[in-house]
DNA sequence: TTGATGTTAGCACGATCGTGCTACTGTCCT
DNA sequence: AGGACAGTAGCACGATCGTGCTAACATCAA
């Protein structure tokens, strides 16, 4: 059944074309037929694999928010909690073109939330998969004795992850700060063993 | 002369269009027309006070920042430094409706970046001064010894800067998220106050 | 009152948009 | 071989877009 592997294909393809577009473009250059360009189709041939334009951009975040599951999924089996944290959370950070290009989308596709109400979900499924990605992390480090016994899980959780989000939103914008923003996250955690007060 | 005047405030009016139009319906359904209607006036009357839309946008991009900027500049007179870092912090958080709406103007009118860069140019700037006033409040905090001598400014500054926008994110969202905001902020300053090792 | 000037109102044009719909093409099942 | 059908290509429609341009209107100086 070659078929729908094909269409499959064909639309992680288109999928990507979005993105491309929304980095270079914009969001608000991302039509049905800049899209099918971009994807070397032409308009009915994209309608068939996306008949609607919400089908096609909730479909690019989507696609956005799986491969970076997939990528933090790769780093499981890390044994030392404190390396698979950062590995985990590393993958979050836009350190290269392929994290940066999803975190444009994410963000570029959020702001269009009101109109394709879809949008909006997704990106609410994916904000709380990653604060539950902070939690799980914070909660192996205590397991581990890695983090102070006096520190509030909860309120860490919500420290940790607004500095990830925060990094990744600067560093998105100027790769200079790519560095930067790896030694923070690393800073943070090596803060985290202190006792409190 | 109260014709210029009467220019001006129906400018401000006419950029608070748009940002009632981006937060309700998303920044895709902003077009001269739709802002228009928003703001009472007929295509024509707006397009005498903003005859291009890149114009229109960079102007309700830059009316929000200017606001921000005016509130963040109102508590310079504080003594405390702890307090007067705490108060200017806290207006670049989405505490109330009229933070959160410049906060969701802010991020959409940047993801329209690649189409009209003056926008990206306005977005750099603004982050510049945020950064440059998250460096003055860490600072400030030193030079009062409420922060450990041997903490890197310029580090702390980036881990400071990247907290507060990831709040902002956050809580711009969820508004439950707001007094976990507060909190987390108030709960790192005080952590910058003890010594690193 | 009249004329100058700045504001409001509106038309028109070419371009682009999302989408419904119809043909054409190739590939597999029987 | 031939029919079924998924996939490709493309037309057409109404709507909306940004913008150049002109006409009506209000306000104040002379």
């Amino acid at each position: 059944m070659p078929r729908t592997i094909d269409h499959d294909e064909r639309r992680q393809l288109i999928g990507e074309a979005v993105w491309r577009l929304v980095l270079r473009e914009g969001v608000g250059a991302v039509s049905l037929r800049t899209v099918a360009a971009e994807a070397g189709l032409v308009l009915g041939s994209l309608r068939h694999s996306f008949p609607t334009k919400a089908e096609l951009l909730a479909f690019a975040m989507r696609l956005a928010h799986e491969r970076a599951a997939a990528r933090v999924a790769r780093h499981r089996r890390v044994r030392d909690p404190r390396r698979r944290a950062v590995a985990a959370l590393r993958e979050l950070l836009p350190l290269d073109d392929e994290r940066t290009v999803e975190m444009h989308v994410h963000l570029a596709l959020l702001a269009e939330g009101p109109r394709h109400q879809e949008l909006t979900a997704l990106a609410d499924d994916a904000q709380e998969a990653i604060r539950a990605l902070c939690l799980q992390c914070l909660t192996d480090l205590r397991d581990a004795g890695q983090i102070a016994a006096d520190r509030h899980l909860g309120r860490e959780t919500t420290t940790l992850h607004a500095l990830l989000d925060g990094l990744a939103l600067h560093a998105m914008r100027d790769p200079r700060l790519r560095r930067a923003a790896t030694r923070a996250l690393d800073d943070h955690l090596d803060a985290l063993a202190r006792p409190l007060p």
